[in-house]
DNA sequence: CGTCGCTGACATACGTCAGCGACGGTGCAGTATT
């Protein structure tokens, strides 16, 4: 048993941080007792601290997954630089060979506790074999969220990162991120088989960051009105726009108007990237008008504002970058460029799905095989590039027809490969629906009257009786007239968090309510808004309550 | 889903516009090429 006391000065004397605090202390309490945990807490309130502290402690090696190899570096100079801390490596392409085999020594002879791997290269055999040899006392998945938000397409490994945990031989599992709602913890918790995780949430609300929406009908007033926010508004600042080219068409106008302003985009070469994310970090850039590709890993305390040039895809991401700003504490800004016409691109982005061909071939493969193959295997045989090949077992394996062992892939049930297709299909529609639902809860915060703060943090769940007093409805007054209709029509219908069942979309979740409305969150159709009159005089939401 | 840009029709203005296809974000890993 480890006291508190003990905790706070391997905190102190070894990593040299200030006081634990309260939730870092009950992660690390909880991971030492054994169970799993999802914390979800600001940049900057030491979420790394967590697995720093209970690594110490735990006897065997920490494994650490960490999306981005620039991160990774980040992460081990923190913990190099300590006073006494114990030693941290990371195994990754951009290694030499002979680098690669000294990380292994490290971590092998117990010189480094810490071992930092992308998804993917737990989704190579030979490395989690390696590993589990070790026997790893503890996993740890940080930026969490991209579990979510990136497994289903973009990098499919992060989906099979529950399969490789397990093969490590299940270990403590601590997953964090700073910004999740409630489906996502869900989705994070489901796809890394966590057992009953401790949910730890602290710092929800940033109560210093003003919040604006301004509407446009045409984009070129939208354009100018941005141009003007960003040229205009105390600095340093960070505008996110839904294009490529239009970061650099931005950033050129910007600094035609004499402000250091650079793009940020993953187009451009490893050093430019490099080059202004060092260059916004020591001050030396006014504006930075980027992509998503620019958020994490950016640790900068005095950001005055984020604009927005075009909505992101969800609130979770919109959090996440408006949420760059004002880290000191501060008073900050957020503006919302908005035009309805722009949720379009982010409507596109929602469709993306496996491609039939490579379920079927997929599926044929590992039918005709003698034995389960390893993914490794599959793609080896099947001359696809690997992301393809992964996102296939993985939507067959959703769908129940393969199965994960021990030693691979293998085939399971024996409906006929059309009949797959289709449950495939179905899945895949009822996942785009999800997607939509998000974008959907974009334009509700985009459009609503009410406080934009209490619609912000009831979609992460977060009980906040608006108004705020520092965001443009309430400011405009929209805000408090609502909450006295609220207040007038309120009394009935199930509350936040309550379970629900509708007859056509099945179980939910209400996530919020807000004037006469009603948000539920159905796992295979997403968010739903419905009228609270609507439901009641239809009988459409049974509760548990009704039995 | 919405916008951009090319093409061809219509036309006779060194030009306009409808129609239609292309395109759009996030990164790892590991291989081929300078």
């Amino acid at each position: 048993m480890t006291t508190r006391e003990e905790l706070q000065e391997i905190a102190r004397e070894q990593f040299g941080w200030d006081d634990l605090r309260g939730g870092q202390l009950e992660a690390i309490e909880g991971v030492l007792a054994g169970r799993d945990v999802l914390a979800i807490m600001p940049t900057g309130y030491g979420k790394s601290a967590i697995y720093q502290v209970t690594g110490v402690v735990l006897p065997g090696a920490t494994v650490v997954v960490s999306p981005l190899i620039a991160l990774q570096g980040d992460q081990i100079a923190g913990i190099t630089d300590a006073p006494e801390a114990p030693d941290a490596v990371a195994l990754n392409s951009a290694l030499r060979a002979a680098d690669r085999k000294e990380a292994w020594q490290a971590v092998t002879a117990g010189a480094a506790e810490y071992f930092f791997l992308s998804p993917e290269q737990l989704a190579k055999d030979d490395v989690v074999g390696r590993l589990a040899e070790l026997t790893p006392s503890l996993v740890v998945v940080d930026e969490a969220h991209c579990v979510s938000a990136w497994g289903h397409d973009f990098r499919p490994d992060y989906l099979r990162l529950g399969h490789a945990i397990d093969r490590l031989g299940r270990p403590p599992v601590i997953a964090l991120t700073a910004t999740a709602a409630p489906p996502v913890r869900d989705d994070i918790a489901a796809r890394l088989g966590l057992r009953d995780p401790l949910l730890i949430t602290r710092g929800f609300d940033r109560p210093n960051l003003e919040l604006r929406v301004v509407r446009h009908v045409d984009a070129g007033s939208k354009r100018r009105a941005l141009l003007e926010d960003a040229a205009t508004l105390p600095g340093p600042g960070l505008v996110y726009a839904g294009r490529r080219k239009d970061t650099e068409t931005l950033a050129a106008e910007l600094a035609e108007r004499g402000l250091r302003a650079a793009a940020y985009h993953a187009g451009l070469r490893a050093g430019d990237r490099q080059q202004v994310h060092e260059d916004f970090s020591a001050g030396l850039l006014d504006v930075v008008v980027a992509t998503s590709a620019f958020g994490m890993g950016i640790d900068k305390a005095d950001v005055r504002f984020v604009l927005h040039a075009d909505p992101p895809g969800s609130l979770d991401s919109y959090y996440q970058e408006v949420g760059r700003a004002g880290r000191d504490e501060e008073p900050a800004l957020a503006v919302l460029h908005y035009r309805p016409e722009d949720l379009g691109l982010r409507a596109f982005f929602a469709t993306a799905s496996a491609r039939e061909e490579d379920l079927r071939a997929v599926l044929g493969a590992v039918r005709a095989a003698d034995r389960p193959l390893g993914v490794a295997a599959l793609r080896e045989r099947l001359d696809l590039p690997p992301r393809r090949v992964t996102t296939a077992v993985n939507l067959l394996q959703e769908v129940g027809a393969v199965r994960q062992t021990r030693r691979g892939v293998a085939a399971r049930g024996r409906q006929r490969a059309g009949e797959v297709i289709a449950l495939a299909e179905e899945h895949t529609e009822s996942r785009q629906r999800v997607e939509r639902s998000r974008v959907e809860m974009m334009r509700g915060y985009a459009e609503t009257l009410s406080c934009r703060r209490e619609f912000l943090l009831g979609y992460f769940g977060e009980d906040y009786p608006g108004p705020c007093e520092n965001c443009d409805t309430c400011a405009a007054g929209t805000a408090q007239e609502r909450a006295a209709e609220d207040a007038a029509a309120a009394g009935d219908g199930p509350g936040r968090q309550e379970e629900v069942v509708h007859e056509q979309w099945g179980r939910g979740t209400v996530m919020s309510t807000e004037d006469d409305r009603l948000t539920v969150f159905f796992p295979d159709e997403g968010y739903k808004t419905l009228s609270k009159q609507v439901v009641e005089e239809q009988g459409l939401l049974r509760t548990a309550a009704d039995g």
